[in-house]
DNA sequence: GCCGTTTTCGGCCCGACTGTTTTCAGTCG
């Protein structure tokens, strides 16, 4: 699949425009256009084959030539003529908070700066406030944003590893010099943020592996580090290791290159490894450490090996649990498909139920829906319910935006004829830490709010969370019986692990939602049916492994369903 | 640059906050 490195360039097009000051239509086009690309269900190159890419909403003659160019080439003249006009360093810069294309580009008219690290100089020797426009709060920002993407750099959101592994993992597959083969390390582990992809081979032949390995398309550079480990970096800017064992040590490796480097260490402590060669399972492994089987996600040494050892592991959640997603936007809002679709999605992934919870009227960059255009969609919703053959069931719900003071964007008398009502901060998120505090207990103290949303507002490849009292919160959901959302999108993944253990520590019930925008999107439950996982939470401590009745009577509706 | 069409051109998402300024531009969601 070639799509995500055709929309990256149409994104970058898009980036180099706006700093250009172009036509700010022209470079939504262009945002649009690669959005599209990102969520087709097939192969660009494919569709491109068959003369069908025009066929992609938001892509016209201009754009569909250049990724024409793309596919033959690897890039296109406009891209190449951009580039030379905007050096590469500028769009890196963009990555800081706060600083946005304008100022970028009156940056390197005034000061030449284009690159990340020449930009923390001038603001270390005080030069940023010279430039018209900016002051020295903008210098102070942006030295603090910068030391935040350092903090970052060097990590990869699972939701980019993963696939990228995956891709990796199939090819080797393909080799009948491999006996086994699986993804290990972090990413395994389901962690939010990895490093770089490990993989481990088990073969007979571990020294011809080389010349099979470095056909693998994406990678960018390789090297045998040692006869049995080879490393290098793939084109989405991700360093691999290939970890090679013999057929009889796999399963004891498996464990061990899992990790993490404290559960293992803490495991085979004192313990000769010699002792684990010809097993059959990673059960084996577990069995002959006097231990109950211990699933990858929880080997962080949190308590995990005491557990085992006492007989006591949770009985993870598993995505076959899952019977609906609470969380998703229709094109009634900000989302891109009518709720039919979205239905017919769901259902082809074994769901029993959606809610359709479109932004409310304040976020009206979303399309926030009025109090008139969320009772026409419930008159949508009741009608494509009464045509369900199945007994599938739209909820009807609503992401009603938490206001600055703790209200709500509707009244009451609105969310109560609701199934389902998360309610979600998008707005004033540098309150002093009792502020925010304060507004989401408000909010989740509303007898009609049955879920708080992203709770934190981090994404974690761009911002940290609000300011907020995390105990405080959980325990105003404990006592008005409100859930918290396990907000699947790859970005947030919020709550996360540590929230999501505490919560169930607390009685705090938990939902696992995709937050969709699109049909495919709602697959990326997965991710948060791992973060859930890693918070050791088991289907009794997730809402949404109930079933439709189930689900209104513990929210306390009591309304009818077709289940 | 894309889209729709009773239009092959005119419209395409808005409003609050921040920081720099003294009335506004840039950024963000």
């Amino acid at each position: 699949m070639r799509n995500r490195e055709v929309a990256n360039i149409l994104l970058k097009i898009a980036d180099m425009l706006q700093i250009k000051g172009d036509n700010p239509y022209k470079i939504r086009a262009y945002r649009t256009a690669a959005e599209s690309i990102y969520h087709l269900d097939e192969d660009i190159a494919i569709l491109y084959e068959k003369g069908r890419v025009r066929e992609i909403p938001g892509i016209g003659d201009a754009v569909a030539g250049k990724i024409g160019e793309i596919l033959k080439t690897g890039s296109c003249e406009y891209y190449d003529r951009l580039s030379k006009e905007f050096p590469a360093g500028l769009l890196d810069m963009l990555v800081v908070p706060g600083l946005g294309h304008k100022s970028v580009k009156l940056i390197y008219d005034n000061l030449g700066i284009d690159n990340l690290d020449d930009l923390l100089l001038a603001c270390q020797r005080g030069e940023i406030r010279n430039v018209p426009g900016l002051g020295v709060r903008s210098e102070e920002n942006i030295i603090k944003g910068i030391a935040e993407i350092k903090q970052r750099s060097n990590k990869t959101g699972l939701g980019i590893a993963l696939p990228v592994a995956r891709d990796f993992l199939f090819y080797l597959l393909q080799s009948p010099l491999i006996n086994k083969v699986a993804i290990v390390g972090s990413i395994r582990r389901g962690k939010e943020m990895v490093s770089d992809i490990d993989i481990l081979v088990a073969s007979d032949a571990p020294a011809a592996l080389y010349d099979f390995i470095k056909d693998f398309p994406a990678i960018i550079q390789i090297e045998q580090v040692e006869p049995d480990l080879i490393r290098g970096e793939l084109g989405s800017g991700i360093e691999f290791e290939v970890i090679m064992v013999t057929p009889s040590d796999y399963f004891h490796s498996l464990v061990w290159t899992t990790g993490s480097k404290e559960h293992r260490e803490r495991l085979f402590a004192g313990i000769d490894r010699q002792d684990f060669k010809d097993l059959q399972s990673e059960t084996e492994v577990y069995t002959r450490l006097g231990l109950d089987y211990i699933a990858p996600e929880l080997r962080e040494n949190r308590g995990e090996i005491e557990a085992a050892d006492a007989g006591n592991l949770p009985k993870l959640i598993n995505f076959p649990d899952i019977r609906g997603d609470l969380h998703v936007h229709s094109n009634w809002s900000d989302g891109v498909e009518r709720i039919e679709d979205l239905a017919t999605a769901a259902r082809s992934l074994g769901y029993e139920y959606i809610a359709i919870t479109d932004h409310s009227k304040s976020l009206t960059i979303s399309g926030g829906l009025s109090e008139e255009r969320l009772q026409a969609q419930g008159k949508v919703i009741d009608a494509l319910n009464a045509q369900a053959p199945d007994g599938f069931c739209i909820l009807k719900g609503i992401e009603v935006d938490i206001l600055k003071n703790g209200e709500l964007d509707f009244p009451d008398r609105v969310l109560k004829e609701l199934d389902i009502v998360v309610a979600s901060v998008h707005s004033n998120f540098k309150l002093d830490a009792d502020q925010q505090t304060e507004r989401i207990v408000e909010a989740a103290k509303n007898e009609y709010v049955d879920i708080i949303g992203h709770l934190t507002g981090r994404l974690l490849s761009r911002r940290s969370g609000y300011e907020i009292d995390v105990d405080k919160i959980i325990d105003t959901c404990a006592c008005y019986h409100t859930a918290l959302e396990i907000n699947a999108y790859p970005d947030r993944l919020d709550i996360d692990e540590h929230i999501a253990r505490k919560a169930k520590d607390y009685g705090v019930k938990v939902a696992i939602n995709s937050d969709a925008h699109h049909r495919n999107e709602l697959k990326l439950m997965a991710y948060g049916v791992t973060t859930a996982r890693r918070g050791w939470l088991e289907a009794g401590d997730v809402l949404n492994t109930l079933s439709p009745a189930e689900l209104l009577k513990a929210l306390g509706k009591g309304a009818d369903t077709q289940d």
